[in-house]
DNA sequence: TCATAGCGCTACATATTATGTAGCGTCAAC
DNA sequence: GTTGACGCTACATAATATGTAGCGCTATGA
């Protein structure tokens, strides 16, 4: 289900990994999914349904196994919880936290 | 056309920075717009159009509107570029390279 | 002067994605 | 053996993105 590095994505054909990540980051709600699960801490199907406000269980379904085949959550009987690279990848969208409040004052 | 911080968006009532931040990065070719003009290299409408195989002029003018409501980019004579702001956020779209070549091995 | 070429962009029909709501099958507790 | 919460699926509708044609503008050059 997933473009996965080497495959062709939107905006680029060579499948470089970079690209492919940006693909799936674009897609909506996975960047949402992986700040919730930043922490490590275990997550189940409705307790992330009521953190991202309004995202439809169809929709929250097709990303968790989009970012399961990417290898960057997993699933066990505590519920949804980054991978050690989902964890990694965590903390690169950590910064955007600090960043998006300096902006917001600037703007 | 742009959610501004301070403006509800998907999946928040709150307008928090991160999640207005998080919305527009989830849109189509925001990233890879940001991406392309990460260096501080200023590109034209069209130069930006053929970096992103396959993007729509329509869509590809509606997300630099939004960028340059957002004080990400700006337009000069010389075509798109960066603001500070942009750059700064460039940067850490940058990490991503480095961590999605790690990412693809491991797979 | 008046074609030619490149620019930023718009129009619009079509295709792809996302939303909202209902509810199914499973399991564990009461 | 009913109740409640779970993970999820179905499906109609709405919102977004794509692809292609081409417009109005400016600069160059014949």
């Amino acid at each position: 289900m997933a473009k996965q590095p080497g495959q062709k994505v939107r905006g680029s054909e060579t499948g470089r990994p970079l690209m492919v990540l940006l693909d799936q980051l674009g897609q909506r709600w996975t960047l949402r999914i992986l700040w919730e699960l930043r922490q490590g801490e275990r997550l189940t199907f409705r307790e992330l349904q009521s953190r991202c406000e309004r995202v439809s269980p169809t929709l929250l379904n097709k990303r968790l196994k989009e970012l399961r085949e990417l290898q960057l959550i997993d699933h066990d009987a505590g519920g949804y919880g980054p991978t050690p690279q989902g964890r990694e990848l965590g903390s690169i969208i950590q910064e955007l936290d600090g960043w998006s409040r300096k902006w917001a004052q600037d703007l």
